[in-house]
This record gives C-alpha cells, sequence and structure tokens, in this order.
DNA sequence: GTCTATACACCGATAGAC
DNA sequence: GTCTATCGGTGTATAGAC
C-alpha cells in the first residue's frame, strides 16, 4: 500500500546517491546498521530526504538489490563473449564479487520477502547464462558427453568461487590451492 | 573492558534459556532483530534479565554462536564413527544444517568480531575432521591417487550441501537433480 | 536471581515551509 | 527538490529494591 506522500523520481541522480549510499553501509556495517539516518550522511543529504525518493526502507534496499543483479548480469554477458568465456566468468566471479555485500543480500532475503524473489529471479537468469556460456565450450571442444553437465557446472563455479572469496576475507585458506588447481585443470580442458 | 555490574553464571539454565530465544529470534527474524527486549520475550523473562547473564548483545551473540559450532563438531565426530561416514556426513550437511541462520551467522561476522574468529576456529577443525574422514575412506578403497584430494572434498561438500539447502529454502531448484546426482555417483565409488 | 524504575539516544515516518 | 520541526516508539544499559 503506497503512501500518500508526494514523491521524486527513484532514477534521478540524489536517488542514484541514495543508493550508494545505503550499499557503503550494507559494506561496512551490515543491514543491522541501515537507517534512514546512516545512508543520508553517507549520501551526504538529509535523512528526511530518503522518505522523498523511497516508500520505506524495505523499498530503498530492494531498489538497491535489483539495481545490483543487474549489474551482474551485465558482467554475465561480457564473460560470454570474451576470448575464453568459461574462465572470464570463474575470474569475474572470483574477483568482481564483494562476498561481504552478498552475504548480507542474503540474510537480508531470510526476512525481506521482496529481495528474496529478487534473488530467485536473478539465480534463474544467471544460471541460464551461465549454462549456454559453458555448453557452448564443450561444443566448440567437441565434448559430446560432459561428466559434469553445463547446469551442473554452474552451480560448482557459481559456489565454489563465492566460498573461496568468502573464506579469504574472513581469514581462512585451507584447501584453497587444491580448489583452485581442481577448477584451473578444468578449465584448461576447455581451452 | 568487563562492567563493574553484577552477573550471574552464563551456564545456567536460564542463560540457556536465553540462547535458545536469542536463536529462535534470529531464525524468525534475523540478526537485525536482535534486541534485549526480543530475546527476552523469547525466552520468557524481563528484558533486564538479559543483561544479568551477558555483558551486551555481541556478548550473548558469540556464545550462542559457539555453543552452535561445539554442536556441529559433535555430530561430525558422530559421522565419523557411522556406517557410512562419507555419506553420513553429506547427509548431515544437507538435512541437519539450517541454512537460514547459518547465513544469518554469516553475516553477523561480517562486523562482529569474536563470530569471524569463531567461524575460521571452527572452519579449520571441522575440515580437518572431514578430510581424515574422507581420507580413510579412500584408503578402505584403496584409491591411492584421488582426483580429489580429501580436502578438497571436504570443501566440495561443505558448500555444495550448503548451497543446495539456501537455494531450496529461497524456493529455487535449478540443476539440484544433476548436482545430486553427481555427489550420489561419487559417495557410492566409496562403498 | 529477578524485579521496578529510569537515563538517554536513536529511529521511522510525516507535515508543511521555502 | 530540499529544508525545519516534530511525534511516538523502541533500543541499550545501569542502579537499586526485593
Amino acid at each position: 500500500m503506497a503512501t500518500k506522500r508526494r514523491m521524486g523520481d527513484p532514477q534521478s541522480p540524489t536517488a542514484q546517491a541514495i543508493l550508494d549510499g545505503a550499499e557503503r553501509v550494507l559494506q561496512s556495517s551490515g543491514y543491522g546498521a541501515i537507517t534512514s539516518r546512516a545512508i543520508a550522511e553517507e549520501a551526504g543529504i538529509k535523512h528526511q530526504l530518503v522518505y522523498y525518493y523511497f516508500q520505506d526502507i524495505d523499498d530503498l534496499l530492494l531498489a538497491a538489490f535489483k539495481r545490483r543483479m543487474a549489474q551482474g548480469i551485465e558482467r554475465l554477458r561480457e564473460n560470454a563473449s570474451a576470448d575464453k568465456p568459461v574462465r572470464a566468468m570463474w575470474e569475474n566471479f572470483t574477483s568482481a564479487i564483494s562476498a561481504t555485500l552478498e552475504f548480507e543480500y542474503m540474510a537480508l532475503a531470510n526476512h525481506h520477502d521482496g529481495v528474496r524473489q529478487e534473488i530467485v529471479r536473478f539465480l534463474t537468469e544467471a544460471r541460464a547464462l551461465e549454462a549456454a556460456i559453458i555448453e557452448r565450450a564443450y561444443r566448440e571442444k567437441g565434448i559430446d558427453r560432459p561428466a559434469i553437465s553445463p547446469n551442473a557446472l554452474a552451480f560448482l563455479i557459481t559456489y565454489c568461487s563465492m566460498s573461496l572469496v568468502r573464506e579469504k576475507g574472513i581469514g581462512c585458506t585451507v584447501a584453497h590451492g587444491e580448489i583452485e588447481a581442481l577448477f584451473e585443470q578444468f578449465l584448461n580442458t576447455l581451452e
């Protein structure tokens, strides 16, 4: 149910600055610290202005998440047209992803149905893009009956890279070398 | 820096009830909703009593997390002496784990150094236990040069199971059948 | 061991002026 | 589009009585 109060365009530069501020707070202090006042301070505006551009905090968080997921899809499309697409995808996941932010959004999704639905939407679309990239690589290498199906490999690449980044982030690297070698070996068979 | 106020034993039944209450709030509403009042209501006590048993909320959260990790290690030890240890471990991870709670703690760790350190401690200990279980299975099957090292397999089992549980929890099952078949096939070679 | 009372700060959200 | 002002609600943490 929308409020009756007067509101501005969520695509305006100020609204985007608010989303940037929200993600900085999310990154540095977590979703528990997301308040209109904290966001406004990060964005360099008065806190009441947040409510001119967004219905409420949940609405704002959903907008920030949607924007980020759109960027993720965009990067995947770039990977698809790279020289070595599967490797580009792997390197994208192991470098460009902020595990901190990802986990904040995941925890947020536990109790924010809009974000949860958006994650499902994103996962479905991303998995399809990833599987298409892998399928083409298999085909070009003449691999007819791969031991790991494109969908399954997409799953493995997604979550192994995320877990590696995550563990590194908290200061734990047990068995990382072995996992990285495993994927390196697999990537080589596709090039 | 400890407070000067008078405090009770964190091992007492009331303190344990407070920890139970905290985990229920964590599960149902997330770490952002963790307040002394919400926890007390779940535990059926007055909110001020929380501060008789714990220094502050961060201290309480760390205690709850440590207790949970100790249970995880305990279950792993049980798996080790099961009939089919690697399968027991896999089934433990895919059934007994609450992905919701896990992700709340992970996000919490982003901004709670005590929890972060405890995760590292737990991961290190758990990974060693898991690798030992796998190594023994390899040995008993006479597999001398496994394609996937014990450490690497421990990593894969941990994060693939967690990701499967997580995705199911948010309502997404793309490629799950393929991943499950892959692990099923691998488990069979060890039995 | 548990209660009442209380300080002080912060937050979400809105109304209305400029 | 941005500001001032403001309301009611909720949080942490402590002191002291029972």
